[in-house]
DNA sequence: TTGTAGGCGTTATCAA
DNA sequence: TTGATAACGCCTACAA
């Protein structure tokens, strides 16, 4: 039967007929050289040349063993809002760094236009991947749906609470508590927070109650534990803190969004941003008003990006490449145990590094930069 | 035979049996509802969820259809480098939206840490992938050597030279020319060239002429070609402007190259820089050096990256994200051909499409800032 | 509208 | 050291 492949593929059947040997010994040729003479297998990669065989076809391959011999990295964010991201990319980058020295292919996946309309992108279901890391998506999209119907391992960065899913982040709480602290203790009494995006709904402005109590994304939700965590303890309310909530993480929003910060009778004198992207944008406007940073106002970072240092921004410094080389070995540590399971036959005891784990030790440090010191 | 799996996989056939209809209509209910009862596929896709059914496998499918639904992007840069480079990024920008919209698979391959060793990575033979976009990948790799030997189409961006594969990029000479041309019109008649790498080879020094004369990537090539072209019509010999390699586009090297070409007896008065990156390394030295902008020196870059704005530096605009869309749209439109040919089974003229094709209609555009600008 | 049969290209098992 | 045979899971032309 002609097929629909009129051209037909070089095979290794094609091979074997023109060396005169069965199509197992072509293919061991190429996975066992030790199993054949290494004549033989001269001969046959000398035919393989000739004919034009580009060795074995991966997606048979991946049929009869049964991996694919790649990793699917799932993005939260737009595509061309990932790439302008210093966080994003430098755990992308630890990422790919770690696939690369597996040799194992990455597959960059994009729920970004899906989130809204709650659709997930059919390549989650179709891509060729042993297994998936998931990047800051939030628990109740879709996509992570269609992750775990994969049924594939799964690793989670930047966001927890996904049963028996294993966690790659640091301790965003206590992170953030240790910035307030620090602010606290050099005599700042008034605060003003620059929260990231509660939800996937491009709200811009103050964080009301109601969205306090359902972010999406627990980062986020730590975060401001870890702040408030702290005022409080200082005797501030929280209620007194106004909290300005930005829709995108850019240095625009966070130069737009301070705005709504200082213009109040009582200004603050200190402000919480929840990346470095916005505090730097905060700083712009900060200065373009008259004000001094830090005589004026001080203003403390998260993320420790690189543009943090020359801005001279106190921060949060977060291990991203490490994020990424993390979560790699962890989902390889997912595959071998289920490899294993599957080739000897037997069940392992399935939480072996398969339940939650959380990676913080000691991760986040704290660099305390100039614009943090309050003279006065 | 219990085979190597032994917790077998939920399939098709499971379905069909469960629900008592053929496995054939299980597919259908997939793949074309049109084809059966909408009660029926209604059975069907619970039958499906009860059993744990997770869709059609990628590999079964993708052996059976002959389609992997992704493509590779290469790399020739190391990753690390790669996802700082906001030329690069937004050309990968540009990829990812048109694969979102086709809602085909992303696959990122890095050439970069084999490009030194010449050994090919090993994702490249095994990804499932249709078919490749190269990135600016040298014509003598090893890796160009692999993604033509699995014979599927292959695209090209900022780097032609490959019989019979289409390319993308700019009319990079004739912009270079436009550059130098630019500063010649202010009266400019001392220059200075900062060369971006001719070789894989970590070169930092002067462009010999031994060098100039084995220009691994033709984007660098044609840059020189056009700025030398514009000198040369004025009068002014190759040999009398310094030229100044450096092994890496980034600010740095920049900033540590233009230093060569500043210390000699008769100063350039005007930089022509291959990269926006490395004209503002070298602007940073400039003034370092108590040099005026424009005033002592003029200085134009390459790529209109976003930085150069800011920086005033007049550039070269390079449609980066266009030239990624435009390299999935041809790498598309190859794969019809090809899948058209093997379905209907005729051949078709294998040019259509296929040949080089340059897409350099008036793309890039000159960007002359007030750094660019001679006063005297 | 549904089912039958054959094929996609490879790897794994086990016997020779 | 080599080879016959049976999966792997799905798709599709064609027959019913």
């Amino acid at each position: 039967m002609t097929r629909q492949h009129d051209r037909r593929k070089v095979t290794l059947k094609d091979v074997a007929a023109q060396v005169g040997v069965s199509h197992t010994t072509v293919s061991n040729a190429y996975i066992r050289p030790g199993q054949l003479s290494a004549a033989l297998r001269e001969r046959i990669l000398a035919a393989a040349q000739e004919l034009g065989y580009t060795g074995p076809d991966p997606a048979a391959k991946q049929l009869a063993t049964g991996r694919a011999g790649a990793l699917g990295f799932l993005f939260s964010e737009d595509l061309p809002y990932a790439f302008t991201d210093p966080a994003i990319l430098s755990v992308l980058n630890g990422v790919a760094r770690s696939c690369d020295e597996l040799e194992t292919d990455l597959a960059l996946i994009s729920a970004g236009s899906n989130l809204r309309n709650r659709t997930a992108p059919v390549s989650l279901g179709n891509a060729a991947v042993d297994g998936y890391i998931l990047y800051s998506v939030a628990p109740d999209s879709r996509c992570v749906m269609m992750a775990q119907q994969r049924n594939v391992p799964l690793v989670v960065v930047d966001q927890p609470h996904l049963n028996g899913v294993p966690y790659v982040g640091i301790d965003d709480r206590g992170s953030a508590y240790r910035a307030a602290k620090t602010l606290l203790d050099l005599g700042h009494r008034h605060f003003g927070i620059l929260s990231l995006k509660t939800a996937h709904d491009g709200y811009f402005g103050p964080l009301t109650a109601k969205r306090r109590a359902n972010i999406a994304h627990s980062t986020i939700a730590m975060r401001l534990e870890g702040y408030v965590l702290a005022l409080q303890e200082a005797g501030i309310a929280p209620e007194d803190v106004p909290t300005w909530e930005i829709p995108i993480n850019s240095e625009d929003m966070g130069a737009q969004g301070v705005r709504h910060l200082l213009n109040r009778a009582q200004r603050p004198t200190a402000i919480l941003a929840m990346s470095d992207r916005v505090a730097i944008g905060a700083m712009q406007t900060i200065r373009a008003l008259g004000l001094n940073i830090p005589q004026d106002v001080s203003i403390f970072g998260f993320d420790d990006i690189p543009a943090a240092e020359g801005a001279d921004l106190s921060t949060i410094r977060q291990p991203h490449e490490r994020k990424g080389t993390e979560a790699v070995r962890l989902l390889r540590a997912l595959l071998e145990i289920r490899y294993d399971r599957f080739s000897r036959g037997f069940e392992r005891d399935s939480k072996a590094g398969c339940g939650r784990q959380h990676n913080e030790a000691a991760w986040p440090e704290l660099h305390a930069r100039r614009n943090a010191i309050r003279l006065i």
